[in-house]
DNA sequence: CTAATGACGTAGA
DNA sequence: ATCTACGCCATTA
């Protein structure tokens, strides 16, 4: 049976300046489909953790907005510009580039 | 016990 | 490209 930590030593696996999202987490915890799942797991995360939970966005490579508007969600995209990252004029990243695992190569 | 909710994803319009 | 509707299911009310 998964748990919380099957989702956190994926993400511990994300290598610096490169994230991955919900959906994808969820199906290498071997949990299609159930990506609500990895971002409340997310949520339920000690302020201290060593998991890189600022480098899980959702699909669309867009940092996802809080219910409360928590202040997470900035911090979240600093860190990630922090690491090297580029938002563009819409928020979102380059995807095709900065998803991990890799999708495609050739991004140089 | 049931109903609503949410750091999401996908399909269809 | 954007928007809506629906599926998903642990957690909360």
């Amino acid at each position: 049976m998964a748990s919380y930590e099957d989702f956190y030593n994926i993400v511990r696996s994300i290598p610096e300046g490169r994230v991955s999202s919900y959906g994808v987490i969820a199906r290498l915890a071997g949990l299609p489909g159930q990506a609500r799942q990895v971002g409340y797991a997310l949520g339920a995360l000690p302020h201290a953790s060593d998991v890189p939970w600022h480098r899980v966005v959702n699909a669309r490579g867009e940092v996802s907005a809080r219910k409360g508007g928590s202040a997470s969600e900035k911090i979240q995209r600093l860190l990630l510009e922090h690491e090297g990252l580029v938002f563009d004029e819409h928020g979102r990243l380059d995807m095709v580039c900065a998803a991990w695992p890799d999708i495609q190569t050739r991004c140089d």
